[in-house]
RNA sequence: GGAAAGGUGGCAGAGUGGUUGAAUGCGGCGGUCUCGAAAACCGUUGUUCGGCAUUGUCGAACCGGGGGUUCGAAUCCCCCCCUUUCCGCCA
């Protein structure tokens, strides 16, 4: 959610950010309607500093003795005029509030403006060592291996659950636990994140903290018996741990680190691009959250990036770094770095991880604040998070860039301590 | 699912219709004392919205949330949410 006095003093970049991140413009509707609030505001504010001054003179001629009746008859009206005002209000708040939640967040003047993906800049791209694009051997995709291994279940997947709720069987079910243990101690250990178990279910408040209400609300698995959703990200869970938290400025930057499974309903995507694991209404992932002081916010993004980075290369996987143009930033996000992972069966790179700075777009939406030190001012923290990482889209290039000549599967050497084996197959 | 208790400022905890934004304690901040610190003592101490002015002033709102009664509600009434404890069920 965006300041409204924000938008009241700069409504033409506001339109103008609007634009350039694809979305459709409240702006104007909610600029007539902050109008109208402050207008009305003013008078009922007027009428109930009367009713105020009024009602404590009441109390003063009571005590004395006086007659009240008359002044009591007349305070009844402004009473009544209060009440209709305050109707008016009410409905003007809740107008306002909902138009402003669908108003995204501003673009940081660092991102390139751009209408789609197409437009995103490649930052930098890591490739373990003798590695090379052009594949000797055919390669089997991740699919196939998964398959011929053993390993991985869609059909029976489907016949429990349903499609994209893939089963992970044997050294399959192994590797994909050891992959979240490695990840998460990691960033524990080198990382200095504190690990954070949290519920893979949530309340709507959560839900709206974060800003996955309104706009995603038909992407979520909901059980409406308890009105509580699956989350989609453990951002969600970690995120409102602080919601209505004032913090302590010392203790920032906060950051957490969290496993868990994610819940996409996400319909009507079909075809190639839903093949295996690359769309999934399940998957797991690691996730890593911020909570950190404004003026700093864009070198711990940078540093964030980092921390993912650091994962893949230690897995010596090939990916690349992009900076999303504003067209294919999210909405709540003002600068985001995807990280794709290649896959040399798709013969294309896959999106593992992004990375995110939300300013105080959730912060203001969770009321998470902290008081700074220097003049004691309660001010909003800015929040980040970042995948570190999702395991199916790394699943798949593991498995894809570590097969042998022979559809053999090589652990990574970082894993093996962990699965307790070297091969697959 | 049943029963009981409770939700008040950063925290603990008073307050059952009339200058109550709210006693008291702790914490925080400033000061006295001290070479310095602790202790002691004195003073101070919220947030949000709006108007004007630009770092101040005036007004409003806020005692879990929403509605009601009243000239006036933390206090009375109704609905909802949450927490704790006990019982039941259960991995």
């Amino acid at each position: 959610m965006l300041d409204i006095k924000f938008i009241r003093e700069n409504p033409e970049l506001v339109k103008q950010s609007v634009e350039n991140k694809n979305e459709k413009s409240t702006v104007d509707e909610v600029l007539v309607l902050d109008k109208q609030r402050r207008e009305n505001l003013q008078k009922v504010e007027e009428l109930k500093a009367k009713k105020n001054k009024v009602s404590g003179e009441v109390a003063r001629m009571k005590k004395a003795g006086e007659n009240t009746d008359e002044i009591v008859a007349e305070m009844k009206s402004v009473s009544d005029s209060i009440k209709e005002l305050d109707d008016q209000l009410r409905d003007i708040d809740e107008k306002l509030t909902n138009l402003l939640l669908w108003i995204p967040n501003l673009p940081h003047t660092s991102v390139p403006v751009g209408k789609s993906a197409a437009e995103n800049v490649v930052v930098r791209t890591w490739l373990p060592e003798g590695f090379k694009f052009e594949n000797e051997e055919p390669v089997l995709d991740h699919f196939d291996l998964g398959k011929k291994h053993n390993i991985l279940d869609f059909e029976r997947g489907a016949k429990i659950s349903g499609s994209g709720f893939p089963v992970y069987v044997g050294k399959g079910a192994t590797l994909e636990r050891s992959l979240i243990n490695y990840m998460l101690d990691f960033h524990i250990n080198h990382h200095d994140y504190t690990e954070i178990f949290p519920p893979f279910v949530v309340n709507r408040d959560s839900m709206k903290g974060t800003g996955q209400i309104p706009k995603m609300e038909d992407d979520m698995y909901h059980a409406t018996k308890d009105d509580l959703f699956l989350i989609p990200t453990a951002e969600v869970p970690i995120t409102n741990l602080h919601r209505n938290d004032i913090l302590d400025e010392k203790n920032l930057p906060i950051k957490y680190a969290g496993y868990s499974a994610c819940f996409r309903r996400e319909a009507g995507s079909y075809g190639k691009d839903s093949k295996g694991f690359l769309r999934l209404h399940q998957f797991n992932k690691v996730e890593m959250v911020k909570f950190v002081k404004p003026e700093n916010s864009y070198d711990e993004l940078e540093a964030l990036v980092k921390d993912a980075e650091d994962i893949l290369q230690a897995l010596q996987i090939p990916y690349r770094i992009l900076m999303l143009c504003s067209g294919d930033l999210s909405f709540s996000a003002a600068k985001c770095y995807d990280i794709e992972t290649w896959s040399p069966a798709e013969n294309k790179w896959l999106e593992a991880s992004s990375c995110s700075n939300f300013e105080s777009f959730q912060a203001r939406r969770a009321n998470i604040r902290f008081r700074k030190e220097s003049d004691k001012k309660l001010e909003f923290v800015h929040t980040l998070n970042g995948s570190g990482l999702a395991t199916s889209r790394l699943m798949v290039s593991i498995l894809e860039n570590y097969q042998t000549p022979e559809g053999k599967i090589i652990v990574p050497k970082v894993l093996q301590k962990y699965t307790g084996f070297e091969i697959i197959g």
